[in-house]
DNA sequence: CAAATGTCAGACTAACTGACATTC
DNA sequence: CGAATGTCAGTTGGTCTGACATTT
């Protein structure tokens, strides 16, 4: 595992089994998507979008808990990448609905595909009933962490 | 659970679950690692050296996933915190052997229960059995990731 | 020499905070 | 008015690559 032959059994530390268990997954999903030009927050943007279009700027900052100034910046590339649309004036207000394009929504096809190789890799070598309790598991810590 | 009223059920997508539970968790560690003044690879490298005392800075590097020369910037800043310390010449080679102080240690300390609560909060609601499963999940998923 | 190490320097990225105008 | 929104601007923090000297 190591390439000086360590060994650790930091396997018996939970905390640290949990920032393995982060950052492993953090770094398998920057890696696929860094190729096809996106970062996580990029996905998550889209993703939201695909659901609910028409999501204004400071409601998708908040639905991927980043800033609206950070969203902003993002949405500009987005923009500028032709993934989404925004009108030039508001039709109310100043909220200005964001849509995916044609376009968008082939990205986000495909990035959802390099995702779901993540996934696979991660449960590869698990019995269906292991790869069941896994993904309950982690639908229990998202659900958990999330008050 | 969101501000305007979603309830969006994006839980079907799998790989959104993954990016969910990644993000939450790094949240969540980064969360209550800040006001001690430390971020996750901090806590990392904190960790590795209470496993193995005297290990070099490209072995840290190594064993965090980073280059040798973050992890000097890093080994930096902990030195002037006072929680590692360097001998100024090296007693054999180039390589300085990297130690934790006792400051270290009861950072580490303090650390590490900031860490449990974090895993407490995301087992909590669960049964004995599922949290079982869960952290066997976790490990499960940084073996498989780690190819 | 080739490989590994420590370290200085510069660059980049993705987020942040601050500030302001606009709209309901 | 007060709250939310969009956006411009500047800043920070963590990491990266490049380069060089040192040592086995």
């Amino acid at each position: 595992m190591s390439q000086d032959g360590s060994g650790i059994d930091l396997e018996t530390s939970l905390g640290y089994v949990l920032k393995e268990a982060s950052s492993a997954l953090r770094t398998a999903m920057e890696a696929v998507l860094r190729p096809l030009g996106m970062t996580i927050t990029h996905y998550s943007c889209l993703e939201l979008l695909a659901q609910r279009p028409g999501m204004s700027n400071s409601a998708l900052a908040r639905g991927t808990f980043v800033t609206r100034q950070s969203m902003n910046v993002l949405l500009q590339t987005l923009e500028r990448d032709g993934y989404v649309t925004r009108p030039t004036e508001a039709p109310v207000g100043k909220v200005l609905p964001v849509q995916l394009t044609s376009r968008g929504r082939r990205q986000l096809e495909t990035v959802s595909t390099a995702v779901r190789s993540v996934e696979e890799r991660m449960l590869r070598g698990m019995s269906p009933d292991e790869q069941k309790s896994t993904l309950k598991a982690l639908r229990g810590m998202v659900a958990a962490l999330r008050d």
